[in-house]
DNA sequence: GCACTCACG
DNA sequence: ACGTACGTGAGTGCC
């Protein structure tokens, strides 16, 4: 009887992530292409070849969601997105399949491990020998007397097959047993819940004893100890769900096709290029024996319900500029180019660290060039760092060129670190797609560049399919304009940073200690027991239970908790004398932790200052976002939260100017809306808020009392987020009554204000989006469907579209003066420099003798950035730090 | 990874 | 009848 054919399937998804997990990242080519998951992939498929000499190969990918997480929306859902250093080796993964000659078959809505079950069933059935390569043991339940799967150990090299017997070995059950085991006692990594209090060993036993989960409910009564049975119990339907998650589906509509999946001829010299390209000489040798074929046809194996595999974009014609001639060259090339298209290829993430690596450049699509460059040592074929930017610094710095990047702020960060300032950039990719949608997901991330030279082309072709698109939308100017230019200005601020007083701050951190601990104590004496106060479990539990407070009206949260969030406890004050305590204990350990522990850490040691990241296109409405670390959150409003404004100091021989909008959004709403009491009470400069609280409490402005207009400022704010009655009574003393009234009441006094916001909704519904004075937009589709959405959806994007084109368009007068105030200075030849920007407020350092300067050009430029029917009005404050500050008349 | 809380405009 | 203010970033706890 002849030996039965072979069929090795493989699981590419599998296969990769597990080799990209225990390869090493130094397994990269010089050019800093990451290769430690196609290397592992490929090694381990040539030995299967090598050692198993199958007849058949199929190798099979997932591809996007499937009907698990259709039937369970928290299917693996507390896994990462795909890492881009993997996701682009799949791309690498796949070219080496096809110069193979090897089918790829990927089914949408099923994951790749039900394509291999489908596929070994069927060998069966045919009288096939299935060998599964996979680094996922889920497949282990398909073992059977025709099919085995080969894994790999810990070390990724060491493999092991298992088969009934190895299965029977390690777990003590049958294969088919595995998907009860796993239904019983979960899987974190699926996020497949199991039965809570069963665990591995019961699991196991239980399995042994009544063969599947089923017949465990079956015979639940028999199960012992009484708290398996409970647990059982409970977790009835998870179960049984999570079995039928677990289950590898072994009906997938596909058929096997032997002929096109036979093992044999394949592109040689194909893959050889591929190995060359990543450097995988060790693996040259390795390739089976065998006659070179022509490219691999596009195969279409398995009907037309099966999805062909995606089209690869034309590969980039690249060259490697590593000699004096070749950069010559490539430097005489760029002097003739209209536009090039720059991407730096770094060792780190943070600007302001990270050191080149190498540049790719383009000037036309399909084509592009790698510069390696040396850092210390040069290594194989590269050329000195300032060599190649003495190079290119005519080329990247001539005015008549058009320089494009994507997400450039970072690009010019580092050039100019290195001594390359460059100028103003003509389009960046990242803020174009942003400004085209705002909501758009995956933006303000700076894209891992794959393929240094690919992503430059992708970025220069990028470029002519976006600027049709910004035309369209009449963001042209917004982007040519103030978004453009804004990008080397922040670049500057962040290179710039701000000092910080370290040693300050460290007393600060002692003292906040003491005062912690002394506050811990007294609150578990109160309490009568020790407990983390920081866990809001544990003091829901204390508060409610063991004190024994009033529950009632109090929030539960969404795991089922009262809630501790600082409005409860306010309630909550004079009903025990813990609640005073507790909240002063929450302020402090959030000054301690957030900012005062946390911010020296941030302290670049290169220039001794913290460096902030602008986030350029993170929010949808225009403004700006801050992070590592965010400066636009330094504590203010409390007495002892300010203090942390003290350690943010000027430099020796220097003072802060602080220069903040005076109520933009409300100055921004009484322009849109055109009211005629609103604009009046700015013209005649009075007090917006003490005017408001005048008409809502009906008394003459003379009566208003601090506490009357205090309430009339927040409902100012509130009403630009269209709030309802009951929101404002959240934020004041009123009841929800007297808050529907006073909104009434403002209606009254400032007509042309409610119908600006009857307008604006009317508005985005009908053509979809609202817009900022100088059009940025906001895209609403839930509002103009005609669909039935729900009712509170519907009700918080009109609060959305409502607020969007206040605060978007403060958001854009801010931001035409920083582009404006930074060229003033500039071209005077000013010190003075901007660092910080929080929303309506620009923080400068000043040199001393350029107060006098500054001061009067700053207000100028922040006033005259936008003309308002109701004037900007800007507020200055100079000091030392950015507490100590004292007004500056102009 | 998500929930909760809280800092800012 | 319905849910209940817009926009951010970050630290901690918990599973």
């Amino acid at each position: 009887m002849p030996e039965k054919k072979k069929l090795v399937l493989i699981d590419g998804h599998a296969l990769a992530y597990r080799a990209f997990h225990a390869l090493p990242p130094t397994l990269s080519t010089k050019s800093g292409e990451l290769t430690n998951a196609t290397y592992g992939f490929t090694s381990m498929l040539l030995n299967v070849l090598r050692d198993e000499k199958p007849d058949y190969v199929i190798v099979a990918f997932d591809v996007g969601r499937t009907f698990r997480h259709d039937e369970y929306p928290e299917y693996k859902a507390q896994r990462r997105k795909m890492p881009d250093e993997l996701h682009y080796q799949l791309e690498r993964i796949r070219e080496i399949v096809k110069a193979l000659n090897i089918p790829i078959v990927e089914v949408p809505g099923y994951e790749a491990d039900d394509v291999l079950g489908t596929l070994c069933r069927q060998a069966a059935a045919q009288g096939l020998e299935t060998l599964i390569v996979t680094g996922d043991t889920d497949t282990f339940q398909l073992i059977d007397q025709h099919t085995r799967v080969l894994t790999s150990r810990r070390q990724f090299s060491d493999t092991v097959i298992y088969d009934e017997q190895g299965i029977k070995e390690r777990y003590g059950l049958t294969p088919a047993q595995l998907v009860d085991y796993k239904a019983i006692v979960g899987d974190v990594s699926d996020n497949i819940p199991g039965v809570r209090g069963v665990g591995e060993k019961t699991a196991s036993a239980l399995l042994q004893k009544y063969g599947s989960i089923e017949n465990i409910y079956q015979h639940l009564d028999e199960v012992q100890p009484a708290r398996f049975r409970a647990a059982l119990a409970e977790a009835r339907e998870a179960a049984l769900m999570s079995k039928h998650l677990a289950t590898i589906v072994t009906d997938v509509p596909i058929s096997l096709d032997l002929e096109a999946s036979r093992f044999g001829a394949f592109d040689r010299e194909r893959l050889k290029e591929i190995f060359r390209e990543l450097e995988f000489r060790s693996l040259m040798d390795r390739l089976p024996g065998g006659e070179v074929s022509g490219p691999p046809q596009q195969l279409s194996l398995f009907g037309e319900e099966v999805a062909a595999p995606p089209e690869r974009t034309a590969p980039t014609a690249h060259q490697v500029v590593d000699t004096i001639p070749a950069l010559e060259a490539l430097v005489e090339r760029l002097r003739r180019a209209r536009a090039v298209t720059f991407d730096l290829e770094t060792t780190s993430a943070d600007a302001m660290k990270a050191e080149l690596v190498g540049i790719a450049l383009t000037d036309a699509p399909g084509q592009g060039f790698y510069i390696p460059v040396g850092h210390g040592q040069p290594a194989g074929n590269q050329l000195p760092l300032d060599t190649v930017l003495n190079k290119l610094q005519p080329i990247l710095t001539a005015p008549g060129l058009a320089r494009y990047a994507h997400n450039g702020k970072y690009d010019v960060t580092v050039l100019a670190r290195h001594g390359l300032p460059i100028p103003n950039l003509a389009f960046d990719t990242m803020i174009a797609e942003w400004l085209i949608d705002p909501a758009s997901r995956n933006l303000g991330v700076k894209r891992v560049a794959p393929y240094a030279v690919a992503d430059v082309d992708m970025t220069h072709r990028l470029v002519s399919v976006l600027e049709p698109e910004l035309q369209a939308r009449a963001l042209w100017k917004l982007f040519t304009e103030i978004e453009m230019p804004l990008v080397s200005v922040l670049a500057a601020m962040e290179m710039r940073g701000v000092k910080l007083d370290v040693a300050y701050l460290h007393e600060m951190s002692v003292d906040l200690q003491q005062r912690l601990a002394a506050l811990e104590q007294e609150i578990q004496e109160m309490v009568g027991y020790r407990f983390n106060i920081g866990s809001t479990q544990q003091l829901s539990q204390a508060l409610f239970h063991t004190l024994g407070l009033p529950a009632t009206g109090v929030t539960k949260t969404k795991s089922g908790h009262y809630s501790t969030a600082a409005n409860v406890l306010e309630n909550l004050r004079g009903k025990h004398p813990v609640i005073d305590l507790l909240l002063e204990h929450r302020q402090l350990s959030k000054l301690l932790s957030t900012y005062v522990e946390a911010l020296p850490a941030l302290v670049n040691p290169r220039t001794g200052r913290v460096h902030t990241s602008y986030n350029q296109t993170g929010t949808v409405t225009g403004r700006l976002s801050s992070s590592e670390p965010n400066l636009q959150n330094i504590p203010i409003r409390t007495e002892v939260g300010r203090e942390v404004r003290r350690a943010f100091v000027a430099d020796e021989g220097h003072v802060l100017l602080a220069a903040d909008y005076s109520q933009v959004e409300l100055r921004i709403l009484a322009h849109i809306s055109q009211d005629p009491a609103m604009l009046e009470a700015f013209h005649r400069g009075e007090d917006i808020h003490a005017t408001t609280a005048a008409a809502l409490y009906d008394v003459p402005i003379s009566q208003v009392t601090p506490e009357m207009r205090r309430v009339a400022k927040t409902t100012n704010f509130a009403i630009s987020y269209g709030v309802t009655g009951y929101g404002l009574s959240q934020q004041t003393e009123l009841t929800p009554e007297e808050g529907n009234k006073f909104i009434t009441a403002y209606f009254a006094r400032f007509p042309k204000v409610k119908a600006y916001l009857d307008e604006t909704r009317r508005r985005a519904a009908e053509q979809g989006y609202v817009e900022t004075l100088l059009g940025r937009r906001r895209y609403f589709p839930e509002l103009q469907s005609k669909d039935k959405v729900h009712a509170g959806a519907r009700a918080a994007a009109e609060r959305m579209a409502i607020n969007t084109p206040i605060q978007g368009t403060a958001a854009d007068i801010i931001k035409i003066a920083m582009v404006r105030l930074h060229r003033a200075l500039h071209e005077r030849g000013l010190q003075a420099g901007m660092i910080l920007q929080v929303h309506d407020e620009l923080v400068l350092e000043v040199p001393e003798d350029e107060v006098k300067t500054v001061a009067p050009l700053v207000r100028q430029i922040m006033e005259g950035a936008y003309q308002l029917d109701a004037p900007l009005k800007v507020d200055m404050a100079l000091g030392k730090n950015w507490l100590e500050m004292e007004d500056v008349r102009t």
